[in-house]
DNA sequence: TCGACGGTATGACGTTCATCGAACAATCAT
DNA sequence: ATGATTGTTCGATGAACGTCATACCGTCGA
């Protein structure tokens, strides 16, 4: 089962939090996945985005690695997650801000 | 007297303010100008960042573009000034949560 | 009017980045 | 085992970016 470690928070940089949400692609994958529940990173998530896998793999990587997302492997399946409790802590209101809307 | 156009806040995007907010040297620009008061270009802003004079033009162009910031020109000195409130009516809670710790 | 001053525009250079296709790896079903 | 599925990694390519030095421009003071 392989590993796909996600920064530790405390190493975490506003800068470059910021810098992976200001792509395009990006802000909306983290926008949808705004609840914080894990998400499968397939499907639904790219139909629209007419990007290839890599691509996306691209994306979901420098998510992680930002300290933004977590990503949780099934089997082969894999799934991806907001850090939206850890990322509230130590960034308050950020992940509110960049939300679609206000929750409601 | 040359004016410096900053965009109607009706058409800045989200992902451009981030985009421009996730540069380090900008980031810090920003969090100075976090009162929303007028602040020289020259001088306290940049001796410490140890970047050319075309390299901070550069990056004043780009915060005033993507809608962070608004340049006021008098005679030959440019004050640079955060667009706080019209910031803060449109993202709501992004501003704060950028800034340098809370407001005290 | 003429220089000095504060700042911008231009052009160049190296780096980073978004994107893709193809190859690879790991897991599940048969 | 074998093949299909799910996703990552690699290499390449073109665009965007940060940086600088130089040239340029508007303004102020003598």
């Amino acid at each position: 089962m392989t590993d796909y470690p996600s920064p530790d928070m405390s190493g975490v940089e506003l800068v470059d939090v910021l810098r992976a949400l200001g792509d395009p692609v990006r802000l909306q994958i983290v926008r949808r996945l705004g609840d914080g529940v894990p998400c499968p990173k397939t499907p639904e998530i790219w139909e629209d985005l007419n990007l290839s896998k890599s691509t996306m793999s691209h994306h979901f990587r420098t998510l992680r690695e930002s300290g933004l997302t977590r990503t949780v492997v099934h089997g082969r399946t894999h799934t991806i997650q907001l850090r939206k409790d850890e990322l509230a802590e130590k960034f308050p209101g950020l992940i509110e801000a960049i939300l679609p809307d206000p929750p409601r």
